[in-house]
DNA sequence: AGTAAACAGTTTACTGGTAAAATAATCAAG
DNA sequence: CTTGATTATTTTACCAGTAAACTGTTTACT
């Protein structure tokens, strides 16, 4: 269902069953997780066509862009991407199984583990990237690059995840 | 780390990585995504107050607004909120061990289970309703009302979530 | 009527996350 | 040095979701 359609629903049944309650509240966070839920399983299944899940680009991503050469550690990536410590050691089994990426001890400090790219891995990013993109510009065709502007700065007031830190 | 930041630094990451790309739609899907998430975890926060989850409290609210008095088939409960019919038979056994929910046997058609709130479930769902309004009300603090009607127009247009039906 | 197809809900097996405890390494204070 | 506190990652146990298979019920076609 529609997500206007379905908000001006919830409205209506609210404003019937409980006429002193303000329902804006509600509509307004319902709107955002729906979205964002909407967006979620796109990425699913297109990044599926490639034997890949959304968090797993999602490392890759991070790494491909983050200027260090010696790699983020561990903890730097699970921070950078909201998730907690044990569920990045899952993520990167995964990929370190496939041979995207490598766990690096750091010789100055023997507690933490670097992740880097291999050279596969670079290279399924890259070959990825345009066609994500695009995928995602279709995804939010219906926005013209002013009102995507606005949606970045309104969302960006609403509070921030707090990290696990 | 503040979402406006946070994208800031991904933009100039890739436009150093890969100058060729346009980061634009990731940018906008990140925010989408953080804010949703964000507020999640607020919620979860809340409720575990109450000693209740997000969507436990989701079941017990849809059947308080939705007007039909027999209640509302398990099948109609996950499409509303967009879950498949096994994740909700679970919340169902879940709010039924509390006594704040019990299934109805339609005998018109006895495939169908109807989920009913019952009194102490009503209850509970009302004497929560004000101050879950309250708390997502100071979670959207920072933005004004036309602010916020803005921002579900824009989440309007985008896709909506493809149910599992 | 009788049988095949469709439907509603549940069971099972699996996935990907969290929290808490365990392991291993560094740092700071005597 | 050595002890105790702190930090980074992993291990373990668990929880909530999905997909696919299963059960019982209804519907539609001969």
């Amino acid at each position: 269902m529609d997500t206007p359609t379905l908000l001006a629903q919830i409205e209506r049944d609210w404003r019937a069953a409980r006429p002193d309650v303000n329902p804006d509240p509600m509509l307004t966070v319902i709107a955002v997780q729906r979205a964002s839920q909407a967006l979620q399983t796109a990425l699913e299944t297109f990044f599926a066509r490639h034997d890949l899940t959304p968090s797993a680009f999602d490392v890759l991503a991070t790494l491909r862009r983050s200027s260090p050469p010696e790699g983020l550690t561990l903890g730097e990536l699970a921070q950078c991407m909201a998730i907690t410590p044990p569920a990045m050691t899952k993520r990167m089994d995964g990929l370190e199984r496939r041979g995207w990426v490598v766990r690096c001890t750091d010789p100055r400090d023997r507690r933490t583990v670097r992740a880097a790219l291999t050279p596969e891995g670079r290279v399924a990013v890259d070959s990825l990237l345009a066609d994500h993109i695009a995928h995602e510009e279709a995804l939010l065709r219906t926005l013209t690059p002013p009102e995507r502007a606005t949606l970045r700065a309104l969302l960006g007031r609403l509070p921030a995840p707090t990290g696990p830190t």
